[in-house]
RNA sequence: GGCGCGGUAGCAAAGUGGUAAUGCUGUGGACUGCAACUCCGCCAUCGUCGGUUCGAUUCCGACCCGCGCCUCCA
């Protein structure tokens, strides 16, 4: 499976991550199914956006692209996603990508126009299958003016000249850097294979980006078809709106995490089918956040038991029917108060099969007492305190004087900790 | 203009030709010293109008509304 990854050149918001938890479920489903899962994804760390932000900031590209990598496995990480098994560099695969360049001049897909190579659309017949557009559909929409050096205005860049103070590598076309499209192409090919099996990304990239992959790779060999299976998600939205920076509606997966667990914002993507736009806000998230802790609420208390997937239940079903994840959830609610009511082992049964399914999504990872009681700003009252205050709580509370108990109650929840009183005696979570 | 997606309860979100999962919220009750948690219950006829059908939210058509792509973009 390959993933197109980021464009390193700031923090990643909240509508990149949706296709890397979405695919990082269908790797965990896949993972299951088959004993060796090769899933790619990319960093492309050679772009013009990145060469903008470096000059800004009077930084060296590599510099700048290896911070912004860095965090970028950071906001991921926190999403729980799995680290893909290979994670190819766009900059690392410069003598693959001449190569392919080569190969596509010499069989005529390609050609060299004023230090560019472009790739010929036109020399492709099924060119724009994908996204079910035809050459003349492209050219009437096209709002951009044409690049003299284009033979065809869809033509697009396989290699473009750097200028002395720009990035750039020495190739038979002179010094240059590779087009966008390319990259992916080769770096598929190089780690998995010419055809490969899955090939994701966001519903964005359907054209020109996957379009133009296609052309590239199904051109350099042979006609083989670059991926059997094409996946898109569908984009996230802010109150309706897509987000953009014209917009200023830009949720940072960073920011966002200073406000909410990480497994919240897995939660909510995982919440609607991939497919399905999803408009984020605030409201989204508290509400997914209850119901995680709905769910922590069920397990804790719970001494722990090894998951097990249970292949035949409803939950991993639908997960294998294009990963239906909102009916996936709504069985891990099903599962967890199932648990919750049964009796002797049947209860270990339901909470290993509910951890089973939760780990397939990625979700309910954390420990369930620390998910209530961790401290998650500098300013909260620590555990120690919390349970001191609890222990003169239940002095007052046994000897009657409910009035000093409620004020001590009331003084924690001042502090955002909310009790919870049972026959065992008194818990608490942070609200 | 071309291509495409969607409109299901207050919010979110599945789904099916035979009267609509699930979560959050709200609400009635139980539990509790009071709360919180939990438990039991309640709250929709599926954008509009036609058609096909014994029967449609689910199929077909028209219309209305929202959105995306066609340019870098997850």
């Amino acid at each position: 499976m390959y993933v197109c990854g980021p464009t390193v050149y700031n923090r990643v918001h909240i509508g990149n991550a949706r296709p890397v938890v979405v695919f990082d479920t269908l790797f965990r489903v896949l993972k299951s199914i088959y004993p060796q899962v090769a899933y790619a994804r990319n960093i492309t760390d050679i772009d013009d956006k990145i060469m903008t932000a470096a000059a800004e900031l009077n930084e060296d590209i590599s510099i700048l692209s290896a911070r912004y990598a860095s965090a970028y496995f950071e906001d991921m990480e926190a999403l729980n996603n799995l680290e893909p098994t290979i994670v190819p560099y766009a900059t690392a695969h410069i003598p693959e990508m001449i190569v392919m360049i080569e190969t596509l001049i010499s069989k005529g897909h390609a050609y060299v126009s004023d230090g560019h190579v472009l790739f010929a659309v036109e020399s492709m017949p099924d060119y724009g299958q994908l996204s079910g557009r035809s050459l003349e559909d492209m050219l009437a929409g096209a709002r951009v003016e044409v690049a003299e050096y284009k033979r065809f205005a869809g033509d697009f860049v396989l290699w473009k000249p750097s200028s002395d103070n720009e990035p750039g590598w020495s190739s038979p076309w002179g010094r240059g850097r590779p087009g966008w499209h390319l990259e992916c192409s080769v770096m598929a090919k190089k780690h998995l294979g010419e055809t490969i099996d899955i090939h994701a990304g966001g519903q964005d990239l359907i054209f020109p980006h996957h379009e133009n992959e296609i052309a590239q790779s199904c051109c350099a060999h042979d006609g083989k078809a670059m991926a059997n299976i094409w996946m898109h998600n569908g984009f996230i939205n802010i109150d309706g709106e897509k987000m953009s920076k014209s917009l200023g509606n830009f949720r940072l997966v960073r920011d966002l995490l200073g406000h909410f667990p990480g497994e919240v914002l897995r939660f909510v993507i995982l919440s609607a089918h991939y497919r399905a736009e999803q408009n984020f806000n605030k409201t989204l998230l508290d509400s997914a956040w209850r119901s995680l802790d709905t769910l922590y609420g069920y397990l804790r208390g719970c001494s722990y038991v090894e998951p097990d997937l249970n292949t035949s239940s409803l939950g991993y079903q639908a997960l294998l029917d294009d990963l239906n994840t909102p009916v996936a959830i709504s069985e891990l609610h099903r599962l967890a108060k199932e648990m919750h009511l049964a009796k002797g082992p049947n209860r270990q049964t339901l909470q290993s099969e509910l951890l089973g399914l939760a780990g397939i999504l990625g979700l309910l990872q954390n420990d369930p007492e620390e998910w209530f009681t961790l401290a998650r700003n500098k300013g909260d009252l620590p555990a120690e305190e919390v349970e001191a205050l609890i222990a003169e709580r239940k002095t007052a509370k046994d000897s009657k004087d409910y009035a000093g108990a409620d004020g001590i109650r009331q003084q924690l929840l001042d502090a955002g900790i909310v009790l919870e009183d049972s026959r065992e005696g008194t818990t608490w979570r942070r609200a």
